[in-house]
RNA sequence: GAGCCGUUAGCUCAGUCGGUAGAGCAUCUGCCUUUUAAGCAGAGGGUCGCUGGUUCGAUCCCAGCACGGCUCACCA
């Protein structure tokens, strides 16, 4: 047995029916949804069908973009120009000036807009007609000779025009756009082509997400990808979304976080790893809230929270100057200033000086309790000071903090997965990142007593016994791979969503996920 | 889940103190071979989100529903 033959017997000549065999349906120009001006672009599309031209062919070929174009051409005197080589554009047309015998027509592509120029006296007599029945909308390319207008803007004077599709549907109106934010994120395809400044915002939401690879993968981080779908969805406290697994007939969980996975791959010797993707959170929407978003976890073995400040602060100042050529960015009416260092406050200090009591009152029970139902907060029988100390903190001062600020020494309570901090067991060695009021970063020292963990996970169990859905569920596989011994380790978690709003200015994660989660269009 | 606001032409928006609705752009027709939101002349285009109620009459008032936005709740 030779070659591949025997093993994948070669099809039988595939026969596909003649294109005339699919068209049938297209002789009722109209749909249920038609309006005017999408019938009458139906029948230009029939017309030019007619005439046997393929409205969507793809044997087009541009040899220059828009950007390059003007990166050649720009700076060209008249002469120049005339010298210069002649080109092939492709793009969406989205503006057309028609002067009867000529007209102008701007495309745009990839790297930006160009101008092209048709003149009868310049194109045969079918290229002419066709450059006639485009509209806004339609995708085109044209060959020709670069010029400058009389207004001096650099313009392709087409001796050649080619319809490579035809849009159906007029896109919304030159000047004052797309405004309708459901539309916007519903069609989302339309929002890209009219809105500059949505195209920028995920150009730079892809900068971000490369700028981090890079930043990690120069610090000898190794990226991995652990499963979405878990059986014990753990790492973080969130309701998780539930499926089901037809053929090992069992309930999988998408996973709310990596974490407890990337830890047993630092067990496995994998002293620093990452993982930037997708985590699913069962939650209300909102404007910062996604049921899906993108999330960093990256841990490094023989670190402890306190390096990550010092990463933290060099990533995301790095991050910034990079995707915005700056380090202070404008967010929500203030001036953001993310070059380092930033400051580093224990919680309870924050707490103390905004409720006005001494921090040592805070880490009493009663005492707490009392300053908590002072300010309006619930205090439910079961809450310790932890818990009420984290409550005050998220009322009190996280909305306050606008310039980035380290938050550390959190509560035991609050951290199930994280180490106890040496000289005080009620708290660990944990911060957060706060910037703007919002928690950018999340990181700590790595809990790596297995019998430790396991009474954190205990405490999870009655909690979750006692009501709280959000409780983390007992992992034994964890526990039985840090009973293999992981290294002193620390880890942080970014929410990439977040980062990127900062970033860009964005006020809602709608505008920084490209198809953000909305209700289905027609509830069927 | 709650409160507030919104939904009118393809798009952006006016408007009707209840009497069958307008503008700009877009579309269509005519003119126009260097325009820049091109221009000039003319024309067409509407289930006023959906359902019900009040009323002689509802796009407008009322109720319910749908979808969206913001705030809160939930949520690190």
């Amino acid at each position: 047995m030779t070659g591949e033959d025997a093993a994948w017997p070669r099809l039988p000549h595939l026969t596909l029916p003649h294109r005339s065999q699919y068209s049938a349906h297209l002789e009722t120009p109209t749909m249920p949804d038609d309006h005017e001006q999408t019938v009458v672009r139906r029948k230009k599309l029939q017309a030019l069908r007619a005439r046997g031209v393929n409205p969507y062919p793809n044997d087009f070929r541009p040899d220059h973009s828009a950007g390059e174009i003007h990166a050649r051409c720009d700076g060209l005197g008249e002469a120049e120009l005339a010298a210069a080589a002649p080109a092939r554009v492709a793009g969406r047309i989205v503006g057309l000036r028609d002067f009867g015998k000529a007209g102008f027509v701007h495309f745009q592509d990839r790297t930006g807009r160009l101008q092209v120029h048709a003149r009868r006296d310049r194109l045969s007599e079918a290229d002419f007609d066709l450059y006639r029945t485009l509209d806004v909308g339609d995708v085109a390319g044209f060959g020709g000779q670069p010029f400058r207008t009389r207004t001096g803007e650099l313009t392709i004077e087409a001796n050649s025009v080619r319809l490579l599709a035809k849009a159906l549907r007029p896109l919304p109106e030159k000047w004052h756009g797309l405004h309708d934010v459901e539309t916007r994120y519903r069609q989302r395809y339309v929002d890209l082509v009219v809105n500059p400044d949505v195209r920028r915002i995920f150009r730079m939401r892809a900068a971000v997400i490369t700028g981090l690879r890079r930043f990690l993968t120069a610090r000898d981080y190794v990226e991995v990808e652990t499963p979405m779908m878990q059986p014990i969805p753990g790492g973080a406290a969130a309701r998780p979304f539930v499926t089901h697994h037809n053929a090992l007939d069992v309930d999988l969980y998408l996973r709310i976080a990596p974490e407890l996975y990337l830890k047993r791959l630092v067990v496995g010797g994998l002293e620093r790893v990452f993982e930037l993707s997708r985590v699913f959170r069962n939650e209300g929407l909102s404007t910062r809230h996604n049921p899906e978003f993108t999330m960093l976890e990256f841990y490094q073995a023989y670190a402890t929270d306190e390096d990550l400040m010092v990463l933290t602060e060099e990533m995301l100042s790095s991050l910034a100057r990079d995707v915005t050529g700056q380090t202070a960015v404008e967010y929500g009416g203030h001036t953001i200033e993310l070059a380092p260092p930033w400051p580093r406050r224990p919680m309870i200090e924050l707490v103390a000086e905004k409720a006005d009591v001494p921090a040592d009152r805070l880490l009493d029970r009663d005492a707490v309790a009392a300053v908590a139902s002072r300010r309006g907060i619930a205090v439910g029988p079961d809450a310790s000071a932890g818990h009420l100390l984290g409550a005050l903190f998220e009322a009190l001062v996280e909305p306050t903090l606008v310039q980035p600020t380290f938050v550390t020494r959190f509560p035991v309570e609050l951290s199930p997965l994280a180490r106890r901090n040496d000289g005080d067991p009620r708290f660990v060695d944990r911060f957060e990142l706060i910037v703007a009021g919002h928690e950018i970063a999340n990181a700590f020292s790595e809990l790596n007593d297995p019998d430790d963990q396991r009474g954190r996970f205990e405490e999870q169990r009655r909690a979750r016994a006692a009501g709280d859905l959000e409780a983390q569920p007992m992992d034994e596989d964890y526990l039985r791979a840090l009973e293999y011994g992981l290294p002193p380790t620390a880890g942080e978690g970014i929410g990439v969503d977040r980062l990127v709003m900062l970033l860009t200015g964005a006020t809602s994660i709608r505008e920084v996920i490209l198809f953000p989660q909305l209700r289905p269009e027609s509830p069927a």
